[in-house]
DNA sequence: TTTATTTGCGTAATCAATTACGTAATTAAT
DNA sequence: ATTAATTACGTAATTGATTACGCAAATAAA
């Protein structure tokens, strides 16, 4: 076979994974592109909870929220900031705390983002629906494994379950 | 919900996937800790392919065949170099070629590499084997709907769709 | 009420990978 | 045989995210 990752099954799902996760960010990134929307896919999740929140949230909240790193969160900040779709103000009860919120430039931004999202959703639901095995779900699933066990954990188990014999 | 990247489902396909990776790239590494190796994940690809491939490789037929950039493979080589496990030779027939191979010293350390990568393999296997709804064959598939349209592409068709009733 | 610990944020350094660009060698076209 | 186009590689700059570190404010402990 010509490619190494696919041939790896199992081996390599890390690598496979983040492939199709980089081909699905690219093609997002195109999407805005011809649809003349001048934004990027790696500020959606912090535009998207801003969008909805109604909550005041300061960068901790929001890295967590998004599990990210909170300097992630403040480089994603500067970039919308400048573009001016947020804005940012200190907490009065407690002199650490930035909160983060959308501009009124941001909250006009936000219906043609919306419609545009809306189209993605119903794509990746309508390319989702037609696997005959739902990424989605499978994806849900293996993240219910890592997350009630971490892998090196559970290498320690199996690799001690080998020589038991 | 307190993750908004699993709320939103089909939208946020991406960032999940990448998480997802992310998870599991972050196993593989702390595998090789607990197993005393010295060696990272990210190396394994570059690795691998030159100890089971026979024929001499270039930087850019590797680029290829593990679908990374061609200054990607010059970097990992370096560093694969440092180490004392890969070595370089120009080309006989073309002088802009530089193929890339094991050293003894890299061949020598395959032995505990390929150990703890059935490991891996084999455990990895047995998670996805365990799904109700496998993330492999899931990702197989959807590998293939990407490479056969770009999403772009298909979401063009898909808006066009939607206006023509 | 001091003192210690934790929390929230910011900056800097680092990492892994990419794009952009340059150069030299090879191959194709005229 | 020149010239043009392509290919192989290398370097530099950029990107997007992380870890490491430091500081100031708030909270808990003594």
């Amino acid at each position: 076979m010509q490619d190494v990752i696919s041939e790896l099954g199992a081996l390599a799902m890390g690598s496979r994974l983040k492939r199709m996760s980089d081909a699905i960010m690219r093609g997002g990134a195109e999407v805005y592109r011809s649809n003349n929307i001048d934004f990027e896919p790696k500020c959606f999740p912090l535009f998207y909870l801003l969008s909805k929140e109604e909550v005041e949230l300061g960068i901790m909240d929001i890295a967590e929220r998004l599990n990210v790193s909170h300097p992630a969160v403040i480089q994603l900040a500067k970039e919308l900031e400048k573009r001016g779709w947020i804005s940012s103000k200190k907490s009065k009860k407690d002199a650490r705390k930035r909160f983060l919120q959308l501009t009124k430039k941001g909250r006009d931004f936000l219906p043609q983002l919306q419609t545009i999202w809306a189209d993605i959703r119903a794509l990746n639901e309508q390319l989702i629906n037609n696997q005959t095995t739902n990424l989605l779900r499978a994806l849900e699933e293996m993240e219910h494994v890592y997350a009630s066990k971490s892998y090196a954990q559970r290498m320690d188990e199996f690799q001690k379950s080998k020589t038991e014999q």
